[in-house]
DNA sequence: TTATTTACTTGCGTTTTGCAATTGAAATGG
DNA sequence: CCATTTCAATTGCAAAACGCAAGTAAATAA
């Protein structure tokens, strides 16, 4: 008989391959919350990514499914990234590392406005960012 | 006027100084949720970390307030670690990162009661997990 | 007393990162 | 038009981090 055994392999591994290095969560952060789209904005965040890393980044976070490279059609120069679904569903995993910073650290702050909301009605703040992100990029 | 601006530093940066490596978050899971404590429990992950990276992040792990590196009172070559609270607290993360993998990632596997729980009563599944995980250490 | 276990440390070659300079295509200015 | 600027990268190189194998020290077991 064939080898029937599924590769299972654990969630947290996935997960560090996808965007388990120093720089991805940051990129993200930057296009589903700060509404960044375009290679320049990217480049300003305030850590300071290199230009290098930067493009090495957006090509994997393309090829895990994560961003859609788009080109602006009145300027052709111009690039945007595009958030697919599977990138707008880390919002919650975004969201609870925040809460976890905001407990632990105590020059860690978040907009305390987002953070009562995340604790008084998390579901409907995942969706309402998650549809400001998808309008911002229409 | 003496400079009165406190340093807000973004929830997301403190987080990837923590646990934002390739290995941390695999050491955190395995003693969060296998229920590992030993420096050669740990050496055994199927990920195959080296014992230098090992040694390297219990450390920082160490600084970083989240475990206690304790000796055997009965056996003084072995040393366990102990989970504080503040990685007790990385348990909901360590969900979400997995909720999410499993949707997204098709040889992902988690066991299916824990999801299931995790979908039903993700409170109570937080509660009896650090509390499994607090009764081990003692 | 010798061997084994445990928890590391050290050395070293490879890989990844960070920084600066450069490139190429497209738009803009004169 | 043609030169300049903008935009999104790429390239080269030094420095840091990583991965593997071997070695060490303290404690226990035989």
């Amino acid at each position: 008989m064939s080898d029937l055994k599924l590769e299972n392999r654990c969630p947290i591994d996935y997960a560090l391959e996808v965007f388990g290095d120093r720089w991805t969560l940051i990129v993200l952060r930057d296009l589903m919350l700060s509404g960044k789209r375009h290679y320049r904005e990217l480049m300003t965040s305030k850590e300071g990514i290199a230009t290098n890393i930067l493009a090495s980044r957006l090509k994997k976070m393309e090829a895990d499914g994560l961003v859609i490279r788009k080109h602006k059609p009145e300027d052709k120069r111009q690039v945007f990234y595009e958030l697919t679904d599977k990138a707008l569903d880390l919002i919650p995993v975004l969201l609870e590392i925040s809460r976890w910073s905001v407990i632990y650290d105590k020059h860690t702050a978040a907009p305390p406005e987002l953070m009562r909301r995340y604790q008084e009605e998390p579901q409907q703040l995942i969706a309402d960012l998650q549809e400001a992100a998808r309008v911002r990029q229409t």
